[in-house]
DNA sequence: AACTAGTCTGAAACTCAGTTTCACAAAAGG
DNA sequence: CCTTTTGTGAAACTGAGTTTCAGACTAGTT
């Protein structure tokens, strides 16, 4: 037997040591600046070794990144959920109401997360990568949803592509901003944009 | 005086020394792999040193993707060349036609390239960061189509970002197919899939 | 031709991220 | 109680990229 009883507590136990250490991890790039934090100002900072802090998240980048990596998955599955009858455009649009909802529910941290992305090349660019790792996903879904679950036409990659696109750039904005612009008023503007291709 | 008289011959030289190079670093790279190739073994098999390999292209990535660095000034340019009442989706699906060019100009090495690169994941990160940067460019000259060159609409930006995606799913689909597909015609599929949301 | 200033190169030392290996401790499960 | 798995720390290692410095080469100047 591998996966009953008590494994899922070392499970929960796992997932609060890695809350932890992206915590410390966190202020300690927001205080210093994360090109500024090494490996091992990290892991003493968290009372771990190097060893173990590169165990919970494979990279630095991880440490903040990590919090994004169900986003994909959900907005997936969203899509899945919606009405068949739904153009795909629309149905895009809502699913990505998911994750929107992850960003009001605390926005002080999801603004201050965002911005230390942004104003970080590395974080950026490994961000970038994130993304672009769930076009697939995405367009995987609208294949099914157009009921051709087999063949993934250039056109879902593409629609699924500039969705992501159009939650980037609202969250671009929405963090130049302050938070002081509202994110479900520029991301619809963001679709809007393409609606009128 | 800076630039006039024999800085240019000297430039030229540069160039030159950088195609070489680069030459050297691609034929290594399809050899052995991305990742198995140091910068020692580039150098060596360049038979210049470390340093001076690192002085041309700042990192490993760069030897493969400099090729690419005008891309984004060049359709921004093509952009700014188009009609003005051209409407923006249009302008944009033939302001790309210019790096397509190149890509039909020379389809072997274009096609080994782009193998190279979306077959080495730390070549697509790369590779996906600069494309990232060329939106604003994009976007600024959709701008400055529209009249309005101070600001940038989220609109803007997203159109920008879409027509890129666009390219680099047609360019995916293309290099999957080992060029046995159309470039041109997946690119028209794919702006057309956005055409009609 | 001799001098000077700017540029290119190579060598070496250094920092840091990430990998790998190993030994040890703590539990899980029988 | 024993054994097997799992988490941790320590240490050595690889390789990318930076920095520093000294020497060579190249212009333009007088």
């Amino acid at each position: 037997m591998r996966a009953s009883g008590r494994t899922r507590t070392r499970d929960i136990a796992r997932a609060a040591v890695r809350a932890e250490l992206a915590q410390v991890a966190f202020e300690l790039f927001l205080r210093n600046g994360f090109d500024n934090v090494t490996l091992d100002d990290l892991a003493s900072a968290a009372g771990v070794s190097r060893s173990t802090f590169l165990r919970y998240f494979g990279t630095k980048e991880e440490a903040v990144l990590s919090v994004f990596d169900a986003h994909g998955a959900q907005v997936a599955d969203a899509l899945r959920s919606r009405p068949a009858d739904e153009d795909d455009w629309t149905a895009l649009r809502r699913a990505l109401d998911t994750v929107i909802e992850q960003y009001r529910q605390d926005p002080d941290a999801a603004l201050a997360t965002t911005k230390l992305v942004r104003s970080t090349p590395a974080l950026c660019a490994r961000q970038l990568e994130k993304q672009h790792g769930w076009r697939p996903a995405l367009a995987q879904a609208l294949a099914e949803r157009g009921g051709s679950p087999g063949s993934v036409a250039v056109g879902m990659t593409v629609k699924a592509a500039a969705a992501l696109d159009c939650l980037d750039i609202a969250l671009d904005h929405w963090t130049a901003s302050d938070g002081a612009l509202d994110l479900i008023g520029l991301l619809d503007e963001a679709f809007a944009a393409l609606g009128s291709c």
